[in-house]
RNA sequence: GCCUGGGUAGCUCAGUUGGUAGAGCAGCGGACUGAAAAUCCGCGUGUCGGUGGUUCGACUCCGCCCCCAGGCA
């Protein structure tokens, strides 16, 4: 990358990010990119806390329910189009500002993703069907014996984890462990600064508290029966989008409104808590802001870092 | 004012015949390479309303006081 800016901007859910990255953009004439797993999906604006579509009027965004619920994306997915819209940005030599709060991609993008082809879905259903079949300790063992250092790093009961690292190993016939001890990072070490928005705690949830309740104000109950009408494979990550399950048992009267809300505030504080947690491990590096301080600030962190 | 039932973790509650207390929810800490708003691991956080007494020992028994909910007035 050139002398134009890449500024990554992370931070827990409901900190204020969407709003200081426009200011931002606004101020230096700059794009946003969405670092947000689930902002990628067009369905459920609301419930994902979207920009508006003022907002989007306001400053050039990228990346913003470009995915279709029924499609499955992934941070491989994400880094592709990513690396590619912030080539075009850099292109038209302006300022681009990545936001959102999933530390993976920002992990995808300034340490790197394992260059790991696709696995086929064929494989995937054997390797779970054979998961169901023999069970944790027996297919920890069977793992073993292909990919020895995950079969003992990966933690008990992690089941996502386990059958993926066999299904890579079954489709490539090269461990995961191996794969993954090759990548390198996608954006060039100088090529970039970031930072990490901070609130503390109980400001924090007072923040996720009221956004929950705004959400509902703003239709999120409708937007959630609209997606349940589709009929989707709830295996979907559009599926698992924080509220969904909630509001969707509200809707077939297994919860009270009242109760469902509840449910969704408390995941969203679970979540939010580990998004602090990987924030603090996994960019223990990068400069932290109070996402209070104005945009004038935190461009300035971001400008000498 | 009297009667009854309660006051135990942030909340709702459990606690056998006296041996300084435990569940759910909430909360807290952590892991993290293609589902990551995912997936997973770990942790009870407590003047048992207060105060006297009985006892080697009281959340458990007794007295008094305070508070809450019902009932009678």
């Amino acid at each position: 990358m050139n002398s134009a800016s890449v500024w990554l901007v992370a931070g827990p859910t409901a900190c204020g990010k969407s709003a200081l990255a426009l200011a931002l953009a606004t101020d230096m004439g700059g794009e946003i990119v969405n670092a947000d797993s689930m902002q990628l999906y067009s369905d459920l604006r609301v419930l994902t806390a979207r920009p508006s579509l003022a907002e989007e009027a306001a400053a050039p965004h990228h990346l913003f329910g470009v995915a279709n619920a029924a499609e499955a994306w992934s941070v491989g997915r994400w880094l592709t189009a990513a690396l590619s819209i912030l080539d075009e940005i850099a292109g038209r030599s302006r300022t681009a500002i990545v936001v959102g709060g999933t530390g993976l991609y920002f992990r995808a993008l300034t340490k790197g993703l394992a260059a790991i082809p696709p696995v086929p879905a064929k494989v995937r259903a054997t390797i779970q069907t054979n998961y169901d079949q023999l069970g944790e300790a027996e297919f920890r063992q069977r793992l073993r014996a292909f990919d020895p250092a995950a079969a003992r790093r990966i933690a008990s009961a992690d089941r996502q984890r386990l059958t993926r690292a066999l299904e890579v190993h079954t489709a490539t016939g090269r461990t995961l462990s191996d794969w993954q001890a090759d990548t390198a990072p996608r954006l060039a070490p100088g090529a970039w600064s970031g930072v990490v928005l901070t609130l503390p705690r109980p400001e924090l949830y007072a923040r996720i508290e009221a956004r929950l309740d705004a959400m509902i104000a703003n239709g999120a109950r409708a937007e959630v029966a609209a997606l349940m009408a589709r009929g989707l494979d709830p295996r979907l990550p559009a599926m698992k989008a924080l509220g969904v399950q909630s509001f969707a048992a509200e809707l077939t009267g297994r919860l009270s409104q009242g109760d469902a809300l509840a449910e969704a505030k408390a995941e969203t504080r679970r979540y939010a808590k580990r998004q602090v947690a990987w924030f603090n491990h996994q960019a223990a590096d990068w400069p932290r802001a109070d996402a209070r301080a104005g945009s004038n600030a935190i461009a300035n962190i971001l400008k000498s870092a």
